[in-house]
DNA sequence: CATTCACAGTACCGTACGGTACGGTTCGCC
DNA sequence: GGCGAACCGTACCGTACGGTACTGTGAATG
């Protein structure tokens, strides 16, 4: 469990964190229309002067909140092991459940709203850098893992990207969105380990070689 | 091509139904943010009061532009004749482009956006409603032409809705999610025909039977 | 001690929006 | 013609928010 280490980045002083913290709660609990820029400064017993100062302005507030997120999503590589049937399956079902563990969470579900609010407007890069710094993230360590299964033998797929779109698709389907619309967490089930497992063993019989015997 | 009756639902008088046109190409345009009372009583020529005579409030307007909206989608039942392989696969591309063609939509996409945007506040049902109209909807047509082909012989799945899921997630993905961020459409590749045939082979190579041979 | 810097707290300004009230106009009805 | 209902256009009100300016304060620096 590594923090990724972000080269780029202005990177903002631990007060300035905590300030993004602050914020990030406010968001969670409030949702967008909480986040003004006088209850930020309330929250983070700072005052508003010093949010213009260090973020220059609201959208620059909401730009530092993502990227503060981001940067605190582990992003580990885990395939160092030679792969057999067993552990890729294995990994792969880490996966799914690690996304839909972060697709479930508060803040991620609090800034993918905030940024599909703001997606209307022209500028914001709201969108982009969520995409970006998200999916593109997690999407590098399925890459791999789908990768090396092809190294193996294990998996069969011409395109990755496609296969991967596959994987998530089956892991996620409407979930996410569902979700996102704020419907009544009674109704969805929680159970992400099995609906993990499911969603790989659906996937391995489409992209498991013969080689990988995946029995339900 | 056959409208959908809904007996239920105040239903709103011809004037009222221009309104709401306007309001949602006023929303379409500019985004939530561009949808004031001010401007979607200059753009429908009407005056404010008789908004808020209509429709109650800012809330009631949205509330009802969404059950407007959902008032104009097409249900059409298409599964009279007896099923085959190839016209199982048909009928479920065909079930397949149009899901993405709605999805994609212009007014789709928007009003997505603003139950989204609105799903953080407590009471909104704005979520709740796209949802079951929107979503469910469509997916009673899915539901139908999966338990014809089960009743066909030519597929094999226990529960409906767990079946239902997997067709969706392969066909959609994170697609829905990319267009409602606002990604740039260039990336989007636009070419529904050729992902609702990937993703209908998926699924029946999941689903189907031996006795319908899907070769890709 | 004097100076400077970073910052909190607060008051303030302009604007924009939700919602209401009112005058004027059209249309149907008696 | 007289009357009322529906309704448009606009003016209006209260409030809330983004952004700025000002004052006070504590801590570092010389």
């Amino acid at each position: 469990m590594q923090l990724a280490a972000h080269p780029q980045q202005p990177d903002y002083s631990p007060r300035q964190n905590d300030v993004l913290d602050s914020a990030l709660r406010l968001l969670v609990d409030g949702g967008e229309k909480a986040l003004t820029t006088a209850s930020v400064a309330r929250a983070a017993n700072c005052s508003k002067e010093s949010l213009y100062k260090w973020f220059g302005d609201r959208d620059g507030l909401l730009s530092a909140m993502i990227g503060f997120q981001a940067s605190k999503v582990r992003t580990f590589d885990d395939t160092a092991e030679t792969l057999t049937a067993a552990t890729l399956q294995e990994h792969l079902v880490l996966f799914a459940r690690d996304l839909l563990e972060v697709l479930a969470g508060d803040v991620s579900l609090a800034l993918n709203r905030l940024a599909i609010g703001q997606a209307s407007r022209d500028g914001s890069k709201l969108g982009s850098m969520l995409q970006e710094r998200g999916r593109r993230q997690i999407g590098k360590r399925a890459g791999a893992l789908l990768e090396a299964g092809r190294d193996a033998g294990l998996l069969v797929f011409d395109d990755r990207d496609d296969a991967y779109d596959t994987l998530y698709g089956l892991i996620v389907s409407d979930l996410h969105l569902r979700m996102l619309l704020g419907e009544d967490s009674g109704r969805i089930v929680k159970d992400f380990g099995r609906r993990a497992e499911k969603a790989v063993s659906a996937f391995l019989r489409l992209y498991g070689s013969e080689k990988s015997s995946a029995r339900s």
